[in-house]
DNA sequence: CCCCCCCC
């Protein structure tokens, strides 16, 4: 009846040290809110001895709370956990896999009477239960541990891929990418050896053990990518699909036909593969993104560099007795290696730089058709990104990933392989060979959420990417409120744009927030059909759920006059200090806290850029100002201009 | 044997 729990394991899983299958108890779990993506549960573990809250259940094991099997007291085997560092330092454990071993009925109460893990901070238990969880910022749903970078043990038990359902962007289902040389030993069940477990003894996966190579039916041993060259026949790689095209058609002067290509990946390199029309038929839907196959029989060739952004001197070519088979094994084989470049520092890059890029899509344009110079139709979408250099890029989805891209939750988005061209300063350009990744599985991912969900979002952000429209740069010119009265601004054909330093006298918190369609580019109001539905009358659809949006009203005043302004989404969350989500919550849970929100507001100083037009409705006009963006005040320059302004009234 | 990577 009665099982040991593995006492020390707490403490082993805390500070990330060897624990193999250790049996814990269940002492409580909670849900923590969260942001986006699918809820996200804390539990609190028990080894008999220590207690530690700070656990978080991996999204793929969600289904064990959906069947009321996490009741506390019950006992579970800890088979995989990875742990990950908050921003602030915090450290949460994620339990990846594990198994319950006994109910809570089976297990009949605590075991033994464990006190709370003295996780060397000053409040032991409080890390995680204090208010804002870090774990409202938890992406997408496993996770490799980096916190160990640079660990020189690689490539083991990674397979995450294929086994889990991922996060990922529709259009391109790609695989978990991170580089090996950045995940840290796994330190759970260090002894199996299944792909998922594998033994961090095996310092090189390209040492094949006895193991990995049974489900190879034929005799010929996998060589590295990095090995093949055109002088050499009898070969077969091991390697993961990386990055599959569509099927393309060509016509010209030599021909027509149809191709399409993809890369592999093993742990020494990566590989172009290509094949023509009979092999298109043949082989393209064999080959799956993210897996892993033995390929053998192709015909090798020098890589015309002109076309590719690959470290290969080589790429392949497939013909009529190329082969495929598929591997179950991936162990050892990594995914695409990302660099990830920092926004800030894409300032120091050169134009047409192949750069990988990770950020927070803060914002994203609707989709739209253009015509190129060759008169050819295609979709676009720029996604405004930004990361924890607090600097914003703009990087330029096309086709097929501009179409389908859902930016409504404000998702992680990496690309590798993104072009940076010096379009308004700095700014990015998804290729064809470029892999777009939604909420991809990857610590800077959740590191990235967990940042952006406590502060990035309020953040005053500087873009790298000035487009001459509103905003920034450019001819926005300074006025007093005064002169937008008196110089009848806004009040031609066109909207006028002006600066302003001005105080927020007064913010309606009335009305502020709106429930709005949750689906991407659609921030039209609900109706809340009082039956757990809400509809969007633009997209036509009932939705279980919403999002909150903000527009706000605002009195600015400077030292002549003052002026209604109208803040949305981005800019409210400025000013406020808080994501509309959690505006909402507030107002729904704890009103005197939402209150204060605005008290907060009152009498701050800001730069404001603004637009202003004349509306007309039912016969009315009135001048409209809206807030496009908001800086804070610098002083010295503030100083400088009222200097300035000074002059010109005594000349 | 393709090789397009776009627009402001």
């Amino acid at each position: 009846m009665a099982v040991n729990l593995t006492q020390g394991a707490i403490e082993a899983l805390f500070e990330d040290s060897p624990v193999n299958n250790p049996v814990l108890q269940l002492l409580n779990m909670r849900q923590v809110s969260s942001a986006s993506g699918p809820p996200r549960f804390r539990l609190m573990m028990s080894d008999g001895r220590h207690s530690l809250s700070c656990f978080l259940l991996a999204t793929q094991l969600n289904h064990l709370q959906e069947e009321n099997l996490l009741e506390p007291h019950c006992v579970c085997m800890v088979k995989k956990t990875v742990t990950s560092k908050l921003p602030d330092g915090r450290r949460v454990v994620i339990v990846v896999d594990m198994d319950i071993l006994q109910s809570a009925e089976e297990a009949g109460g605590k075991i033994g009477n464990p006190t709370p893990y003295n996780t060397g901070r000053t409040s032991p238990t409080q890390n995680l239960v204090s208010a804002s969880p870090p774990s409202a910022a938890v992406p997408g749903t496993s996770y490799a541990n980096n916190s160990t970078a640079g660990s020189p043990t690689r490539g083991r038990g990674r397979g995450f891929v294929g086994k889990y359902p991922m996060k990922v962007s529709p259009m391109k289902a790609s695989p978990m990418k991170v580089s090996p040389m950045k995940a840290s030993p796994m330190k759970a069940s260090p002894m199996k050896a299944s792909p998922m477990k594998a033994s961090p003894m095996k310092a090189s996966p390209m040492k094949a053990s006895p193991m990995k190579a049974s489900p190879m039916k034929f005799s010929t041993k996998a060589i590295p990518i990095a090995n093949l060259n055109p002088y050499q026949s009898k070969w077969t790689v091991r390697a993961r699909v990386t990055n599959k095209s569509n099927i393309r058609t060509w016509s010209n002067s030599k021909g027509e036909g149809k191709l399409f290509s993809f890369e592999i990946v093993d742990e020494s390199g990566e590989i172009k593969i290509t094949a023509f029309n009979k092999e298109v038929d043949k082989f393209f839907s064999l080959v799956e993104q993210g897996k892993v196959y033995y390929i053998s029989k192709a015909t090798l060739k020098v890589a015309n560099k002109q076309y590719t952004t690959l470290k290969n001197d080589y790429e392949m070519t497939l013909h009529a007795n190329s082969s495929i088979v598929p591997c179950n094994d991936s162990e050892g084989i990594p995914t695409v290696h990302c660099d990830f470049v920092p926004i800030a520092e894409l300032e120091n890059r050169d134009k047409d730089a192949i750069i990988d890029v990770i950020g927070v899509c803060k914002s994203a344009e609707d989709v739209s058709r253009i015509t190129t110079k060759t008169s050819r139709e295609v979709s676009k979408r720029a996604l405004n990104l930004i990361d924890t250099t607090g600097k914003v890029v703009t990087v330029t989805l096309w086709g097929e990933e501009a179409e389908k891209f859902d930016g409504s939750r404000q998702p992680v988005v990496a690309i590798k392989g993104a072009r940076l061209s010096d379009f308004g300063g700095r700014s990015l350009s998804a290729l064809f060979s470029s892999t777009i990744m939604v909420n991809p599985d990857i610590p800077e991912a959740f590191r990235l959420r967990a940042w952006y969900d406590q502060e990035g979002y309020a953040l005053h952000t500087q873009s790298l990417t000035e487009t001459r429209s509103v905003g920034a740069g450019g001819t926005m010119s300074w006025k007093t409120l005064s002169d937008v009265k008196s110089e009848h601004m806004g009040q031609g054909e066109k909207a006028d744009y002006f600066s302003c330093v001005a105080t927020v006298l007064y913010a309606r918190k009335e009305n502020c927030l709106y429930q709005a369609c949750p689906s991407a580019d659609c921030n039209k109001k609900v109706i809340d059909q009082h039956n757990g539905l809400y509809r969007c009358e633009k997209c036509n659809r009932e939705f279980p759920n919403f999002k909150y949006r903000l527009l706000l009203s605002a009195n600015l005043a400077d030292f002549g006059d003052n002026q209604w302004v109208t803040c949305f989404q981005e800019t409210a969350e400025v000013l406020l200090g808080h994501s509309a989500e959690t505006l909402g919550l507030l107002r729904d849970t704890n009103e005197a806290a939402f209150d204060e929100v605005f008290q907060r507001l009152n009498f701050t100083t800001h730069v404001f850029k603004n637009r202003v037009k004349l509306e007309t409705y039912n016969d009315e006009s009135r001048v409209k100002v809206t807030v496009m963006d908001v800086q804070p005040l610098d002083h010295r320059e503030y100083s400088r201009r009222l200097l300035s302004n000074i002059h010109k009234l005594a000349s």
